[in-house]
DNA sequence: CTGTTAGCGCGTTCAA
DNA sequence: TTGAACGCGCTAACAG
């Protein structure tokens, strides 16, 4: 059976004419063609079926288009909409975009930013692969420099401080203006569901609300900020930890969406014990138009964000990297409802 | 400052040895190196940063390692559990997997075919990609049994009846059986949402659905089962023309989880005029843990799916295709109460 | 505008 | 166990 792909030899015999010519033809580069011959050759192609060996080309080219886009792990429970806006916004630009899961661990990032290499892609994205004393970052900078050097280009998603084209998004500064939105809607007693206790993005949220408690007259206890996994379910254990310890408890703010919506449901099973502790989250989500009650929580433009690190990505190389800071906005909802006018808030 | 990538023949030149013998000694198939060159061989390697180009590596093997999953689209709302099961699996196997989302529109299922052909993947797998009556089947066909002819293989995911292997889940039986349970709960007017008129996966769920009331004695008028677009947006629209027809209607059934929460929304937004109307959906997604009220649906055991996909890929290829039938089972949750106990459900 | 020729980086015979 | 030489399929430089 195994009939083996048409090679670009085939189809320029089949069209009469040297490979050469094949190869222009197909390659809408150059124009240097006769009209008739091209023709030919696309005719032959489609006839033979011949597909691109893509493989042979990125070697014979020494590069290959499109974008790699580096995840550390594939949603469960939510759609990551950076992830969505990203796919979207390549198609526009016509890039083929893969996605590629990492996995967690340092190394694994390491590796699959060399494999990117090994694929002589051209651009690759990846978001929150940032630690705080991360052993794994000088290396993975260091892959990543290595990517540059061949001639790709890297865009980072999230934290800015690495050798890199940067879109970050104002993590601190939303998280602040939460937390006076919520003091503001009468809310005393916090406790923060803040993830990993040394990833950037969950530290510089955790910091920002902390902050904005304090600009506020509001203290928050070291014992108030919960560190654990950074997923919906750890999130739900957790809240249920908070609630038996028995403390008094106004509100909880998760450090995104997917922990908020975990500290919700478990809220609610717990019945009359989680009755009157708001929460609040931080991505806005879609999943959100879905919930009940509506999650109060931090508005992020993903789609902007997507645009602009392949904006980046697409322009020159310039000399020093660039770092875009991306806004978004509070957006008040049920969860946290106004004190003053409802006593009892019902999560 | 582009240096350029250390090629093999630098490592094999720091080490001391011929190109063969670093080949050799960099891929762990060949046993017939010297353990002292082997040593040296990828101390070079690891001291030049060499990543081997696999690029190249594919040309001169003819093929590379790894699977590719295409989708039909980047999910918006709700992760796909499908395809985090197929990571998970991929990353068990130690399998390098690389997500294509291809668009909607036929011709593009069969160009990113090409692409993975092109890349010389050893798997391909595409879930939903198949439509009734699609002019664009026959060249997805001819696309995927080139993909086979080039020594790849190929694993569907949902629908049987074409010629490769395939994994499908009992979507008829599942909504055939929601549909008895439905009626056994006390429900008699249904409507169902029910996606594209002609996705194949659609289809299969309302016409079980249908058949299930049909045995339980209860006709369904065709202007019930509203066809539209295939997501939560569509459906929550859908919703919303269906009240405002009037109709006596007791339950909704939607073709997927996705759309039945946009459902689950619309009815709740309309306050009153959405009382007493229950909402069923399908595959169980992870996400329905944190609504309310939780959501009557068909469980589909995904992990299994994804394992079973692979196994079929990483198993020789048989000679007639090979159709493996996941099961699934009604779950009834809170959306549909039962009417016997509580005559107005609160959804 | 076209064909010839020489690479791209790697795997793999075939002798040694 | 090793190395020299060739081939994988394609693009690019150079003539014509």
């Amino acid at each position: 059976m195994e009939h083996r792909s048409p090679r670009l030899v085939d189809v320029a015999r089949h069209a009469g004419v040297s490979t050469a010519t094949a190869s222009r033809a197909l390659n809408p580069s150059s124009r240097s063609v006769r009209d008739s011959n091209r023709a030919r050759v696309l005719a032959a192609a489609e006839e033979l079926g011949y597909t691109t060996n893509l493989a042979a080309q990125a070697v014979a080219r020494g590069h290959s288009r499109g974008v790699t886009l580096l995840l550390k792990a594939m949603p469960q429970d939510y759609a990551n909409p950076m992830v969505a806006g990203m796919v979207a916004a390549a198609h526009r630009e016509g890039l083929p975009i893969n996605l590629v899961v990492a996995g967690t661990a340092a190394h694994d990032l390491v590796r699959e930013v060399d494999a990117a290499r090994g694929q002589r892609t051209q651009i690759l994205m990846t978001m929150g692969g940032r630690h705080i004393d991360d052993r794994g970052t000088p290396d993975l900078v260091t892959a990543l420099q290595r990517y540059e050097a061949d001639g790709g280009r890297v865009v980072l998603i999230t934290q800015p401080g690495l050798p890199f084209d940067t879109v970050a998004y104002a993590n601190r500064e939303g998280a602040r203006e939460l937390a006076r939105e919520l003091v503001g809607l009468g809310y005393e007693h916090f406790a923060i569901l803040a993830g990993y206790a040394n990833g950037l993005t969950q530290r510089d949220r955790t910091q920002g609300f902390v902050e904005g408690l304090a600009s506020c007259g509001v203290e928050l206890s070291a014992d108030r900020i919960v560190t654990g996994d950074f997923s919906r379910d750890a999130a739900y254990a957790a809240a249920g930890d908070l609630l038996r310890r028995g403390i008094r408890l106004d509100a909880i703010f998760a450090v995104n969406d997917s922990m908020a919506l975990g500290a919700l449901t478990l809220l609610r099973d717990a019945g009359a014990r989680g009755q009157g502790v708001a929460v609040a989250g931080f991505d806005d989500i879609k999943a959100l138009r879905d919930v009940t009650p509506g999650l109060t929580t931090v508005h992020l433009p993903w789609d902007d964000v997507a645009t602009e690190a392949l904006r980046l990505a697409l322009s020159d190389r310039p000399a020093e990297p660039r770092t875009s800071v991306i806004q978004g906005h509070v957006v008040v909802r049920e969860s946290t409802p106004d004190r003053h006018m409802a006593p009892a808030p019902r999560p």
